[in-house]
DNA sequence: TCCTAATGCATCAAATACTTATGTGTAAAA
DNA sequence: TTTTACACATAAGTATTTGATGCATTAGGA
């Protein structure tokens, strides 16, 4: 798509938004919904979801859950309770950097 | 601002902008520009703007004019043509980024 | 008078966050 | 039977930025 990059530095609020609505995912499904929701113009990839998902664990703010479904594996993530508080945190700051970047690049349009 | 990560890969499409507006500006100019704009929420550094200059320099989007006021130095940059389809271009893409961000994290509020 | 802050350029090591490639294995579809 | 989808994972390379440092001029406050 070209502007993949702009995407930088957005993919935990991305990650954790989706648990906060959906309470509990596992990585493939994150990356298909990610694609669903954006019409193909993000493509979550691998190599970056995983490493994501196991810091957001380390930091605590998701809890594992190991499932087997046929006879795959599957790895369901959901939101911890400091989770859930860093989530809206970010959604602020994702919601104040919207505003800022539309204000940067339109002026005319956004308030102030 | 905690939020700082966000603006990665922004910088450019934010540079090319201002001088969309403006026509002709030097670095420092830039940063204060930015600062101002923003109510001190993004403050670009130096270590971050001047290579994107040289880089934007460099690619052919901008030209160079060294003038001296007083007894110092500034370097203005302003757009070339092809800056100038660059900078639509960009602009563009920082737009869709803008709306598929918002639909995102705030389906609700967006449309579709 | 002296020190700090502002103006104005610049570079560089380190950190960050990602892309691309690769690897393992199962199951379904063509 | 070969490709595509499912499902995890790691790792080398790349790009962009932070934070530190450096040089030099000018204005302002103590």
């Amino acid at each position: 798509m070209g502007n993949q990059k702009l995407f930088k530095g957005s993919l935990q609020t991305i990650i954790l938004k989706l648990l906060e609505t959906n309470d509990k995912m596992y990585g493939y499904e994150i990356t298909q919904h990610v694609k669903a929701l954006t019409n193909g113009e993000l493509k979550i990839t691998e190599g970056a979801l995983y490493p994501a998902l196991h810091k957001l664990e380390a930091d605590g703010l998701l809890d594992v859950e190991v499932a087997k479904v046929g006879n795959r594996l599957r790895k369901y993530y959901k939101l911890t309770e400091i989770g859930s508080k860093e989530t809206a945190n970010k959604l602020a700051e994702m919601q104040e950097f919207l505003k800022t970047m539309q204000h940067l690049v339109n002026p005319k349009f956004s308030s102030e």
